[in-house]
DNA sequence: TGTACATCAGTGAACGCGCGTTCACTGATGTAC
DNA sequence: TGTACATCAGTGAACGCGCGTTCACTGATGTAC
């Protein structure tokens, strides 16, 4: 194996024994002996590849960045938001973005609270989506409905609504009385929730 | 002063001072010597009545538990959840009882990061208020009218969206674009994105 | 193809910083007589 | 009311633990000739 190839290995292998260890342990309680011991590897090693934890976290929000685009590409979508359908589709694929890179967005979550400057990383990776949102919105002030408040508003309340419920069921030990849901269930119950509120009609 | 006012006035100065500090740089980025700074002591001296950071921040859940049963003790509101004055009463109460409380509940959710205890303590204290707003629920059905999921579902996108809009917006630097509203018309905002959600009704 | 040297990924013990926690000390308040 | 001693809140310098980070070393890969 060449030199590059082996570096490249063990880089690899540090990311994802860190996203197994942050799932486990959490972004903050993680040592960087922890990621080292996981990934198999001399404490020493680490910093051959990463100035420290914070720079593995951006190596990893780079690699959600990357991933974000990629599902952005596929831009075949209904924009009409008075279609319940429409509404489904964006709150789907949010969905399935947060359980394919739950242990780094829990992660990037978790570092926003020491250090402010992963929130406007994290902000970033959404706000395309969120002018996406925008757009659709108009088709239901067209059709003569009502936003319950502006737009700006409405969409912060959708975004807090998703992104933390989310987080919250996926993420979180679920209780032993939390019912025992589809995927499919819930991200149903989340389009209705966020249908009706955003048109005022029932659905 | 007598030792035991000497010693309330003290631990009350820490607890005061431990807010200020938590509120400007977090819960799990304040040292024990920015408290004892900030109240004016020696850093010693926050070992006579705190085994540690934790052991304040349980200090100050009891406050707020203390807090929020007082709250708890104006019973009289109207419980049926097909008036929109009904489910805003329970917006209203939130917010209110979310922005007396700033400081100490940002370093509770903080604290839940590290230490999954002080979630399960954050749990109980809206989970009076919970089974409140279940209850009303059964008015939403009553009227015909179906809710969004089942009724653990529906609580449970309630409380995210309310829990998370609020300390986002009580609590996170405002962006400069976030437009100037009153308390009033936010608890507006949020009432009528909730009331649509739950009831399907246009308000 | 072979040899001699350079480079580099990886190692892990040791170092040292930051911060929580301790503890001998001070001076004021409380108690006994 | 006064005196002598006990108790206790508060002090802050010093200690020491935990963990991030370094660095001399190893052995394997790359390069020059």
């Amino acid at each position: 194996m060449s030199r590059k190839e082996q570096a490249a290995e063990t880089e690899a292998a540090l990311k994802e024994a860190a996203k197994r260890v942050f799932a486990e342990l959490g972004y903050l309680n993680t040592k960087i002996t922890d990621i080292t011991r996981e990934a198999g590897r001399a404490a020493g090693s680490f910093y051959n590849h990463f100035a420290g934890k914070e720079e593995l976290l951006e190596a990893l929000l780079r690699d959600l960045h990357a991933a974000g685009d990629e599902d952005a590409r596929a831009p075949e979508h209904n924009p009409d938001f008075t279609e319940p359908a429409a509404v489904r589709w964006h709150v789907a694929g949010y969905w399935r973005f947060y359980r394919e890179n739950a242990a780094t967005m829990l992660a990037l979550r978790q570092a926003t609270l020491v250090n402010e400057q992963f929130g406007r990383r994290l902000a970033e990776i959404t706000a395309a989506e969120q002018e996406d949102v925008a757009g659709h919105l108009r088709y239901v002030t067209a059709a003569g409905l009502r936003l319950p408040a502006s737009p700006e508003l409405s969409i912060a309340m959708m975004y807090q609504l998703i992104d933390n419920f989310t987080q919250w069921w996926l993420m979180s030990p679920a209780p032993a009385d939390r019912p025992p849901l589809s995927d499919d269930e819930v991200i149903d119950a989340l389009t209705r929730f966020v249908y009706r509120a955003f048109t005022g009609r029932d659905y």
